[in-house]
DNA sequence: TTGGAATGTCAACAAGACTGACGTAAAATA
DNA sequence: TATTTTACGTCAGTCTTGTTGACATTCCAA
């Protein structure tokens, strides 16, 4: 921690500039949630719900192993989600061709639609977000997220976006 | 939603990119989260017990009341919370002087100790992201997500800024 | 003096996370 | 071929953190 640069170049490492940047990630995060759970208490569903609806539909035919390594959570806190899921026919299995002791996801015509209507929701509020501060802001609040993330998830977030 | 704008501005605003952006708020949340969370097993508190000592310590000498409004939790829940860490000697109540009904939230050394630390294991993870992304991309990343709050949490997040 | 505000507290409940243990089928490997 | 490992599913129990509803206390202010 040496003063070795000017202190104008240090101003944005401040403690006060680092508090501002955590009460934004939790104030902000309320705002991301805020809409698709309005929709999901509707439905009787939770975020978990959300949660893997959304990256089933981001990467059909995943298992179940995949999908827990990015929501990361227990397999248990997984299974009661997808169980009702399956239930309420908005998610469907196959058993796996190669390995059969593979189970793959997917979703439904139901389950899409209701996936369609959280991530518009969601997106939504991203829109307006980006489209009032502009591209620039973007590319800096993007690099900022990705520079947090463990680096684990980081491998997981970048696969997700070239996939 | 009118295209009167070349593609090349708008090429921010694809779904791809909200989705982008949606899945690094979710990944770099548990990132966020991570450091403290750690340390918080230690003493076996969670994370409703951090936030209730970030923002008293932010706002000494504030009422459950204002608490409540910042927190966005009943106020059951925060009594709760709040019990454990004045029975544990982490915060105090001060009997409102004006007002005699109203309590005002102090930390106490201890508690300011068990705060900094969590702070100061959660500005880790964020100035090292800062450093790495440089000073504009911070800029960027502040400004999406004071656009992405809820209008009243923004307020919030001014004063609180401003104070 | 009375209504309402600020606060605390009890009870009950639910979501969503966890651990631990056990079972089954299928694949991989020794 | 026999054994081990992997990929699941499930049962049981626990914890944190949120919720609603009801009720009591204190005290400010009209």
């Amino acid at each position: 921690m040496q003063n070795d640069r000017t202190g104008e170049s240090l101003l944005f490492l401040t403690d006060e500039q680092l508090r501002q940047g955590i009460e934004a990630m939790f104030f902000a995060y309320r705002g991301f949630t805020a809409d698709p759970d309005r929709i999901l208490e509707k439905y009787n569903y939770g975020r978990a719900h959300h949660r893997a609806m959304h990256f089933i539909n981001r990467v059909p035919g995943t298992n179940v192993n995949n999908l827990l390594k990015i929501l990361g959570v227990t397999k248990q806190s997984l299974n009661r989600v997808l169980r009702t899921l399956i239930q309420d026919e908005l998610v469907t299995l196959k058993i796996g061709t190669k390995d059969r002791r593979e189970r793959h996801l997917y979703l439904t015509d139901k389950g899409k639609s209701l996936e369609k209507q959280l991530s518009t929701a969601q997106s939504h509020r991203m829109r307006e977000a980006y489209r009032r501060v502009g591209p620039d802001a973007v590319t800096g609040f993007k690099q900022v997220l990705e520079a947090m993330m463990d680096s684990k998830l980081q491998v997981t977030y970048k696969k997700l976006r070239s996939s």
